[in-house]
This record gives structure tokens, sequence and C-alpha cells, in this order.
DNA sequence: CGTTATGGTCATAATTTCATCATGTAATAC
DNA sequence: GTATTACATGATGAAATTATGACCATAACG
């Protein structure tokens, strides 16, 4: 299992410095904010698995941010944790309503915090299924993330596999170099355009294997990008 | 690769004169304005490709004027980086909440702007429709950007290909060659319009396949120009 | 902590595409 | 029928776009 990131955002450093301890005991990947601004920045460019927010914060309460989270298509998914000091049921209602998938008063438990994030991850991650992708003879296997050419395992590197796996799975369409950095990339990825072309040789090398060659299948739309195609070139 | 506009908004000529200098050097077209009049003015003249627009402005808050930018469908699209001071937190959400599409606080180093500039065009203009064209056999799938004869993928440049889709898409009707260069090359462009005919010509060759000959759906209309017509010449 | 892989960028080569020009051919006008 | 105009076509150098090899920084690994 990849390794999952927390991001906690509060702006005590007795709080934030408590949580980190027991999230990384936990195997956590853990990034801290202790402002909505870099929150957001964080949160943006970073993509944590799981945030935990705190509500009272200097400049705009946590809330604020929640709601802006929760219309972002982009971030609408990322589960949030809202950490109140009080318990006051007021806030909670209303962290709920605007979208927080879970909240914990202070202080509370690390063990207890630990269970909700692993609950949380559990069913908001259901998971890219991968599975088996196949072309003439190509496997992907997303499980063990390997390709075969003829049962024969093949070297490529991870972004290589990305980019393979993601025409694989949408073939017979033109995708622009923006398009597949903002896919297999990820968006908010500030990468040159030309850096897909490389890959996109990478890629191709990687294909022509002794057996067969399926390097074609990669294939240049002039003017505009690349396709996955395994209809005839 | 079309030359992109920036047009920066911001009262401090400083600023104005080092975000310029960056740019620039980025190989962007740069405009300046100083005061919401003069940017808005600009922005409906002009249509730059990206606005980075300061928040504090004398003459109205910049907010306004996204607000503004954001309600307008004709200045909709166009992507807003809000410039902020690194103190005003709550500011950035705001922002965003109002559509600004991404942030960025002063002091700020221009390679990263400059990232953030790139991320933001590559993402805009998603493109057009597409879908798929069909005339007795003769398909044209836009999606993959592919032409097909009896299934069989068809070999031309990107120009045709473009020549081609607009004219299946509106067929029956006799174009010059003045309203194709608007139409398929694209508006304000330069080009000889004998050069059109080189285009035709390229196109009902690569329109004449081994299959069949698709060619005469080309039609020449003396005096006119040319017409796609899929009833019998 | 050194070693190896990987990823991103750049410089340069290799291709493809394009806009024009020059010239041939067909269609109208007179 | 001949002049004139409009379109077709082949060739060509330049421009644009993609392919490729090399390099360096950094992450991953043992």
């Amino acid at each position: 299992m990849p390794e999952r990131t927390v991001l906690i955002v509060d702006d005590e450093f007795a709080i934030r410095d408590m949580l980190r301890m027991a999230l990384e005991i936990a195997d956590y990947r853990v990034e801290e904010a202790d402002n909505i601004q870099d929150a957001y920045t964080r949160i943006v460019d970073q993509r944590p698995d799981i945030i935990l927010l705190d509500w009272m914060l200097p400049g705009g309460s946590g809330i604020e941010l929640l709601r802006r989270l929760k219309r972002e298509e982009s971030t609408q998914e990322i589960p949030v944790i809202m950490l109140t000091a009080k318990t006051a049921e007021d806030n909670v209602i209303q962290g709920l309503d605007v979208g927080a998938d879970d909240y914990i008063t202070k202080p509370f438990a690390p063990r207890e915090l630990i269970a909700r994030i692993r609950a949380l991850l559990r069913r908001a991650t259901p998971g890219q299924e991968q599975g088996r992708l196949e072309v003439n003879g190509l496997v992907l296997d997303g499980e063990s993330r390997r390709i075969f050419i003829a049962d024969r395992p093949v070297d490529m590197g991870p972004t290589e596999f990305n980019l393979l796996q993601f025409f694989m799975s949408h073939p017979e369409r033109a995708y622009t170099r923006g398009q597949l950095l903002d896919h297999v990339w990820g968006a908010n990825v500030y990468v040159e355009e030309r850096t897909v072309d490389v890959h996109i040789r990478r890629l191709r090398k990687a294909l022509q294997a002794d057996e067969a060659d399926y390097s074609g299948l990669i294939q240049t739309v002039r003017g505009t990008g690349y396709r996955f195609s395994a209809r005839g070139l």
C-alpha cells in the first residue's frame, strides 16, 4: 500500500506536533499548515489523502476553507476530519453540513484519531480498480504494475507505466500534451510540455521487445499530441 | 505556438516592471493596466489569454473586477491569477470563491509564476465540439482526429483534416476562399487566398483511396470557391 | 552514504507540413 | 476561335513540429 499523506491544518504548534508524532508512528506521511493560505496551497499542490482541519484558525475560520474544498471538483473527494476544541454541538453540525466527513473533539486519544482516519481512507478510496488491460497480446497488469509482452515482463519506469495505463484505458483518442500532463502527471504539476515527448519515446522504446513491436500503438498526431490505437496505422 | 498575451493589472510600477521583464523573457506578450477602468477596457478590446490581477487597487478592489469578469460570458473563460500580499489570508479564499483560477502571494519567484501561468493556459481552451461525422462510408472521428475510408485510416496533414472537418460539418454550401481561411485557418491570419487551392488539392488526393474515391465530394464552385456535397456530382 | 534509477530539460537532428511560385489546363467571354 | 480568367497541379525552400541523445538533479535503494 502506497504511503498515505495526512495534512494537518492547525495553528497551535503543540497540537500539530502531537498529531505528527502519532501519525508517523502509524506510518503516515505528514504535512502541516498553520494557516488557511498555506493549507490551500498544500492541498492543491500536494493532494493529501486526508485533511485534519482545525475549526478555529486565524485569518478565517476553517469552515471557509472546508466550504471551498467541497465546492471544487478537484478537491471534493478528499476526506476532511474537523478538529473542534469545544464540544459545541453547533459547530459540529455546521461542519458536517458543509461537508466534513467526520469530526473529533479535542482532547482526543491518538488511537481514536488513527482509527477514524483509517476508516475514512478505506471508504474514500474506492481504489482505482486497476485490473488487467490487454491489446493484441500486450498486457498491462494494474495489480502488479507490470507490462507483459508475450508473457515476458517488460521493463519501464513508473511514469512510462502510468502513461501506458492511461493510454490503454483511453484508446482511440488524441490527447494534447497538456491533457496528458493533467491526467498522467496530475494537475498542478508544472512540467514542460515537451517532456511528454521524451516519455513517449521512452515508452515506445520499452514497447519494442524481441518478440513483438508494439511501439506503433503509440501514434503521433501532428499538431495535436498523441494517441493510443490498436487500429491499423 | 501562437504568442500568448498576459495582462498585468497592478498599480505599482515596480511590480509591473518586474513582471513584464519575467514574462517577456518567457516569451509572452505583455499588456499593462494600473487601474480597473483601464484594465476592463483592455480585457474587452484585446482579450488577453490570461490576467494577473492585483488584489489591492485604487478605484475599487480587484475583486470587483474579478466578479464582473466571471459574470460576463465573454470574459468568463479568461483565466485569472490573483496577486495577493502575504498578510491577507482570507483574501485568498474569497478570491478563489469569486472565481480566480489561481493565486500567488507577493513576493514570489518569477519561475513559479511562469509555471502557474503555463499550467493554466494549457488547461484552458479544452477544445471544441468533436464527434463523429460520416458520409457514404467516409468517416471523420474528431476524438482521435482521424479519417477512415472503408475502415482504413487515411493519412493527411492537420490542415487538410481541419478543412475536411469544416466541410463535413457544413455540407451543401459553397464557401469563398476567404471564408475558408477564416474558419479553418482562423481569423486574422495573413495567407494568400490561392493557398486554399493547394490544400483542396491535397485533400482531394488524400480522399482517393484504393477502396473508394471520395475526392468528388469536394466540388469547385467556379467564381466563388468550394463546396462539400454528398449529392451526386 | 555511496550507487543506481528516474525524471525533467535542453540542444540538435530528422521529419513533416505549409505557403508560394510557376506553369499547365479548363471554362467562359467576345 | 481566340482571348481571358479561373482553377489545378507539381515543385520548392522555409517554417513548424516531433524525435532523439545527452546531461544533471534528485529520489530511491541498499
